[in-house]
DNA sequence: GTCTATATTTTGATAGAC
DNA sequence: GTCTATCAAAATATAGAC
């Protein structure tokens, strides 16, 4: 599989140029936002030619469109295998709490782009991304009916519950680089959290909210 | 205190052009970020002529910074009455998270100003706004430290217990306008969901966070 | 596939009349 | 204080050579 001998010039082949550019307009968009995120800098931190990112992906929104589909689909075909039998409403909302922590930290990008979609009402987001999300939503949703079902969970609405998983997970993701930069002109110290711990914190509160006694019927169950 | 009779032609009143200007920036700045909100249309919004941003506020940058501000400045005064004597750690806390969510409330266009102010980074934060923020955190450590001094909380990073509050509240209200736009193309029945729902939800959470059984501590107090 | 040079559009900002 | 007209600086996108 080894290419012709002795490349000359720049001959760099077409999928690193095109990895190049999509790595680096993750991290632009992420830091700066589609309307922040300059043309220029993408080829510039990719190193390759901006006229690439055209030759490659049509525009500057197409780029931006490949890049959160990338994270959407992964998000959602994760998912899938989430369903286990046999595991318990807990469990299942503590696998579903993991599998959005893992998205999140292996594509750094994603917290913050995402943080940015949903401050944007979705503006940029396509028939197929919503579909990938309405299908993230729609597991949660079952796991949920299944721990009100058993009588384990109160019952309470997904989306209330999705942004509690969503929300803490990924602004403490998004703010990582924040916190470090500022680490040292604290007024109180900032211990480093460990990703593990971060996970836990989720999962106990997520599942603390479901199960808590409903007021009212304290004890009831 | 009344004007000069007959205000001849445009004569407006440089009070209300500034708030128009500074309210429909607060909208623009929401919905599109600093980079994607239009000097244009901010005047647009605000029905008055472009070059009063630049009479009444230095530039775009300036215009932002005096809406940041205002945001910070006014859940920072808020916290200050925070720390009532007598309440417990719990209440504490329910407090806390009941004047970040009216805060969020009452300005509309603070959580998804927010969402991306953390996404950025605060690249756009001044010394002042830093300084508020910083003042908020202290709250929470405050009562955070004194719920584990009284032995009713688990220690936990303030950071953490913040974005566990914040990422659920701002989100949450963040996305309203979004939940309420793709209602009808949902999978899954979306019911509206009242503030204080939305609040108790937050509560039942960082509280069943800060008090669950210690692992390997299970049943311990 | 890659690069240079350039066209085009958008947009933040200001001068100057009223 | 307000408005019109306009400038200058980005920034996206493409033509065309190699």
């Amino acid at each position: 599989m080894a290419r012709a001998a002795a490349p000359r010039k720049k001959v760099r082949d077409a999928e690193v140029s095109r990895t190049r550019l999509f790595d680096a307009a993750a991290e632009e968009f992420a830091a700066r936002g589609f309307d922040g995120a300059k043309v220029d800098r993408i080829a510039e931190r990719a190193g390759v030619n901006k006229a690439m990112i055209y030759y490659h992906f049509t525009d500057k929104a197409a780029l931006y469109r490949a890049v959160v589909g990338d994270m959407f689909g992964s998000t959602a075909t994760a998912m899938q295998a989430l369903r286990a039998a046999g595991a318990t409403p807990e469990e299942q909302i503590a696998a579903f709490i993991a599998v959005i922590a893992r998205e999140g930290q292996s594509r750094p990008h994603f917290p913050a782009m995402w943080l940015r979609e949903l401050a944007d009402g979705g503006r940029n987001l396509g028939q197929r991304n919503f579909a990938d999300i309405f299908g993230i939503i729609s597991t949660l949703d079952g796991i949920l009916k299944e721990g009100v079902a058993a009588g384990r969970f109160n019952p309470m609405p997904v989306f209330m519950v999705q942004m509690g998983i969503v929300g803490p997970l990924f602004m403490f993701l998004a703010t990582g680089p924040m916190r470090e930069r500022l680490k040292h002109k604290l007024p109180i110290p900032a211990p480093d959290v460990p990703p593990e711990k971060l996970v836990q914190y989720v999962q106990s509160m997520t599942i603390g909210a479901l199960t808590a006694a409903r007021t009212g019927n304290a004890g009831k169950r």
